[in-house]
This record gives structure tokens, C-alpha cells and sequence, in this order.
DNA sequence: TAGTGGTCTAGACCACGCT
DNA sequence: GCGTGGTCTAGACCACTAG
């Protein structure tokens, strides 16, 4: 398959030229195009796994797109669909990519149902979980303060979109959300595009401005409800709320999204399982 | 190796001598549950790594302890290795054993390094994560009330023992926890026993109970503090806190514990990665 | 029937930890 | 040097989906 690796761990005996310098060491043919250095021991599954997500990240195969089989992954990269198949379990267990048995495997995408609470922990206390009312407060662009732009990695000053909305479950008010985006990215965004999408935000974000959320990481605390969030969510002036701030990223590990969450719990809980 | 398999992924057929009556347990088991493909189909390596949950379970092999090669275990259970490592990649994935490359594959344990902070996801706010110091305010053993029988999954009136604690960090109060244990499994636990081990609430129940966790499953919310936890905690009656509510389950999905801490969260954060 | 992912096997070599 | 887990390959067959 690879007769011309000189090191790695494929069937066919080195034999050939005196490459041997290098032999004990690292790569395969994939990772010439990035400079390496000697220490740098990388399995061939983990570069097709990076070669995968680039393509992923250039918009090769675009959310809810079927992807090449493993078979035709395989032939383009040279290596056995063994190791295909590694790299994409990885892809999978990460959620960057779907595999369905039958059909091929495709790019994960927040349209699909079983998407929809995936960063939604707020679930009720009884029954199944709603998907929310939303009313939009206040949508306007702003200059980056220095702790938004810190973690959105941008520059203070930069422009970026701030949002305020309200969550209301069975006519509940239930969660006030501010919500901070690098207008860069996210240059065409208004309120009227807010009202009038039904579904999840990220999915909106996914379509209209080709950023998919990967992965986020929350931040919880308890706090006291001051004089606004009372007003918005209907509640009194120093009632427990709980604070939920979380950095979303997109491919690359690039941040692209801050939050800010004060969930209502009186009715629901924040569920979250270890393991 | 097989060339002789119509429809089965098992090596043997099953045949062979009438006298494997004995020998064949496990082995019938695996074709058994091979053959009948018509209403459950389970895959070889699910049914290996069940196997391999079962002498976990028994205790055939104790947390901390060496299991048996990839390759013996692939001779006992006349499956090949890869088989057996796919079984054991995902027991490694739950967190039920650690692998250690060079060394072999060990059952998980709450009292390695890496394994203290695994089910605290109580964070500072700066700097790195510290050790909390316990003080156990009450140790006693009482009849199972309705809701605490209904988590424990015991009957109502059941013994059971209750805990009540307060970690510091730093010497400031921030935790105020609450736990309820099976009296039938925790005989001889002790204010005293407590008092005296150092180190996670787990690594002793693993030790001295043949207890081990596995996984955990939490409800947060925001409450406020009441008179008990206003002056435990050292703060204002009212204050926010983060309540949250732990049950926790041992082999078998067995839950084994409940638990009810109030965090305080003005130096700290829960921490949670969504993905 | 064809194509895809899913399972299973067998054998090779690599990286690691210990003796 | 040896045994362990880790990677990679090759080929077979099974389960599912769709034309």
C-alpha cells in the first residue's frame, strides 16, 4: 500500500535507499507538507484525522453534506480503511461528524433533532424538554470591552454584535441571555433575521453565516437576581439565579461566541451527568 | 483462520464434544448470543467487555489491581485480540480501567492522582485546584425517608447513613454537603473513620467498602442560603448558593449514594465542557 | 443488487516500561 | 530482552439503506 514509507509500521519491509537517518522516527508521506521537527511522534490515523477536520474547516464538506466513504478516504490518502476508520471514530466521538450505518457518514450539523438541546442543560423539573420562546431585547453593535474581547480573542474596540433575549418556557420567563459575537464574522445579523428564524441560534449561525459550533465550555455560579433581570423574568429583586457563562468555538478551537445565562430555577435544573 | 463461517462472527462453531458442558459457559454464551441474530443482535466485543464488567463486579479483579493481557484475555475468551481491545477501549473510555502503555491495563481507582478532582467540578476562579479540608459536623444513622429510599432505589425505613459536611478551601467554608448512604452496604462507617482518612470520600469507600463509583448524575440550581447554611458557611442568610444534587452508582448502574452540597460561588465556578 | 458503515480476524511492527 | 499496549494493514463477512 505504501511501498515507499521508510518507517512506519506498514507490512512491507523497508528495503530502498539509505533513508535510514530518519527511520526511527516519525512520519509518512502525509506529513511533508508541514515541517518536522525529529520528537514530534504523530500516528498516521491522528494526521488523516487533522487532513479530515481541515476539510471540515474549509468548507469541503459543508454541515448535514455526506463526506467520502472510508473506502475512497483511504485511496486518497494512501493508507488502509482501517485507518480511516480510526480517525473517523475520533470525529464522531467529538461530534464533528455522524456516521450512519447504510448510508456514509456526514457532517454533523444543528439542524438535525437530535441536535437541538445539545448546549441546552436547562431541563424541567417534570415532563420532556420544550423547545423555548424567544424574544429578542436588544440586538446592536458595540465596541469590544476588554474582557469581550479578551475572550473572543479579538481586539478592544473591535465591532461585535450584542444580543439580549428572554427564554420563556409555557409562557415562563425563564432565562435572560446577553450574548456577544465578533462582528467580523457575523455582519449581517439583525433582529428581524432573529425573529424571524424558529429554531436553535447555532443552526441560524450554521446557515447564515457558515460558523458551526463545535464545542463550548460553561462557567456556573449562583447569584442574586439585580433590578433588571427582576423586571425581564418577572421575579423579585434578589432572588437566586443561576449564572451560566460560556465561551463557544467553532473549528480550530476559535472562539466565536460569549454568553450569558441567568436561568430561572424554580420549575428546571441544570443537568449534567460525570463520568 | 475461519474459512468455514457462513453467517456467525464467532470463531468456533459451536459443536465440538459433548463434555464442554462446563468449559463452554462462556463460550456458549458468546455463540449463543451470536447465533440468534433475529431480535438482538449484540456485537462480540459487547458481549467480551460484559464479561469483563462482570469480573470487575465480582471483585475478580480489585481497583488498583493488573488485569490479565489483551492476548490472555483473547485465549480465555477464544476471541481474537483486537476483539478483546475493542471491548476494553470503550471500558477505558467509561473510565472502568486505565490503560498504561509498556505496563498493562489496571481497574479504574478514585485513589490515583488523577482520579481526585474526577467528580468535583468545583473550580477556582484563580489559580489551580486545591484539596478541600472536611469537617464533619454530623455522622449518624437514621430510617430512609420516602425520597432519599426512592434514589437509593432501598425501601422506605431502611437504614441508612447520613453525613453532613463542610470543605474550606484555604480555610473559607465554601461547601455545605449533605449525604445519604445504604446502611446495608456502609456497616462500619464512622465519624471517627471519616476523621481520619485523608483524601477523597471515595478512595475510603473503595477501600473499606469493596465500593467503587463509577458515574455520577447532578441537578443544579441557585437557592438561597437558609439560618443552617447561612451560619455553617459563614455568610448572610439569602446569599446565593449553588445547590447541587449528586446521585452516584457503583457496577451495575447501582445507585449507592446521594448527596446535596450548597457551593459557594463567589471564588469558585462549577465547570463544565459541552461537546 | 450495490454501496456504506460495522464487526472480526490475523499478523506485523512500534513505543514504552521493566529487568 | 521481553512483555505490554498502540498502530497499521489486509481481507472477510455482516447489517443496513436505497435504487
Amino acid at each position: 500500500m505504501n511501498p515507499d514509507l521508510p518507517n512506519s509500521p506498514v507490512p512491507e519491509p523497508v528495503s530502498q535507499t539509505g533513508l535510514t537517518s530518519s527511520a526511527s522516527y516519525t512520519q509518512s508521506n502525509l506529513a511533508q507538507s508541514a515541517t518536522q521537527l525529529a520528537p514530534t511522534f504523530s500516528p498516521l490515523y491522528q494526521q488523516i484525522k487533522a487532513l479530515i477536520t481541515q476539510s471540515l474547516q474549509s468548507g469541503e464538506w459543508k454541515p448535514g453534506e455526506l463526506i467520502p466513504s472510508e473506502v475512497e478516504l483511504a485511496v486518497r490518502f494512501k493508507v488502509s480503511q482501517g485507518t480511516v476508520r480510526k480517525a473517523i471514530d475520533e470525529l464522531s466521538a467529538e461530534n464533528l461528524v455522524v456516521r450512519r450505518q447504510g448510508k456514509g457518514t456526514f457532517v454533523a450539523t444543528h439542524h438535525e433533532a437530535r441536535a437541538q438541546f445539545r448546549f441546552l442543560r436547562l431541563k424541567p423539573d417534570v415532563g420532556i424538554q420544550q423547545y423555548p420562546n424567544n424574544r429578542f431585547v436588544e440586538v446592536k453593535r458595540i465596541r469590544a470591552p476588554a474582557e469581550i474581547a479578551k475572550l473572543l480573542d479579538i481586539k478592544v474596540g473591535d465591532s461585535v454584535v450584542y444580543i439580549r433575549r428572554v427564554q420563556s418556557f409555557d409562557g415562563v420567563p425563564t432565562i435572560l441571555e446577553d450574548l456577544w459575537l465578533p462582528g467580523a464574522i457575523f455582519k449581517g445579523l439583525t433582529a428581524d433575521l432573529l425573529n424571524e428564524y424558529k429554531g436553535p441560534m447555532y443552526a441560524l449561525f450554521e446557515t447564515e453565516f457558515g460558523t458551526h459550533m463545535i464545542r463550548a465550555s460553561e462557567q456556573l455560579r449562583a447569584v442574586a437576581a439585580d433590578a433588571v433581570a427582576a423586571e425581564l423574568l418577572k421575579i423579585d429583586i434578589g432572588s437566586p439565579l443561576l449564572n451560566v457563562e460560556r465561551v463557544s468555538y467553532t473549528y480550530g478551537d476559535k472562539p466565536v461566541e460569549f454568553r450569558r445565562g441567568l436561568y430561572l430555577t424554580l420549575n428546571h435544573h441544570y443537568q449534567n451527568e460525570l463520568s
